[in-house]
DNA sequence: ATGGAAATGAAAATCATTTTCATTTGTGAT
DNA sequence: ATCACAAATGAAAATGATTTTCATTTCCAT
């Protein structure tokens, strides 16, 4: 089920490792590589389900991929600029762990983000 | 310059204080009040500059209003048939606030949601 | 009442994303 | 090499949220 296309990947490197699939569309094109738009998408989702990219959101709703390390952590975004920061969540972890448990849940995951304005905007 | 129809406003409140605007929507249609989607549109965007609600998104990319300085909660939702159970998150609170002021952000807000089996499934 | 500004909403436009489906490509068996 | 079949691909259509357009209606101040 591996579709995690390989020009897809090092595509999203070469922007820096952040981008929407549009875009990662557009610049495959401007580099004259033969691609469909559905392939960029399908590409990006086995990636994100392979856990190397993660996806965020854009304040307009269009997703963003991104490269990620494999440590399981949290984003800090900015509401303004849409810089994000990597961050720990040792609080967090434990915070779902308990509440899970509590109900009686079992396989639990969790998803956390921080938004607000950075020092800058 | 304020089109915050009150109508509006009252029905995010109904809703929970949290609810997208097709949810507002499909709530007022349902409540056999007559009103037009572009004016909910309006109407939620008229709150979100005024400040009187928060815009956050879906993991699915859409967009949900929230009321600020609502007490909020989080919540626990089975993987299996989608109950979901409303949860309070001191632990976040906390965590969230400690983690933006770390790096300088302000006017933050934060998401988060546990997710998993519950015991029926 | 009258004129103009603001509000409304139906319908069309937009845009990211997903689905459909026919075609191509890769692979393994013969 | 050839055949068969599964996986990958991509063009086009469908979907769904959101925005724009524009004609109409409602509100007020005069």
């Amino acid at each position: 089920m591996s579709r995690s296309n390989p020009r897809i990947l090092s595509t999203l490197e070469r922007a820096g490792g952040f981008a929407s699939a549009q875009e990662v569309y557009r610049l495959m094109q401007r580099e004259g590589e033969s691609i469909g738009l559905t392939t960029v998408y399908r590409s990006l989702q086995s990636l994100v389900s392979d856990k190397i990219v993660d996806v965020l959101r854009r304040d307009d709703g269009e997703a963003i991929y991104r490269l990620c390390g494999d440590t399981h952590h949290h984003h800090l975004v900015c509401k303004g600029c849409g810089d994000t920061v990597e961050i720990e969540g040792g609080a967090i972890e434990k915070w779902a762990k308990t509440v899970a448990s509590e109900y009686g849940f079992r396989d639990v995951g969790h998803t956390a983000e921080i938004f607000g304005l950075c020092p800058k905007c």
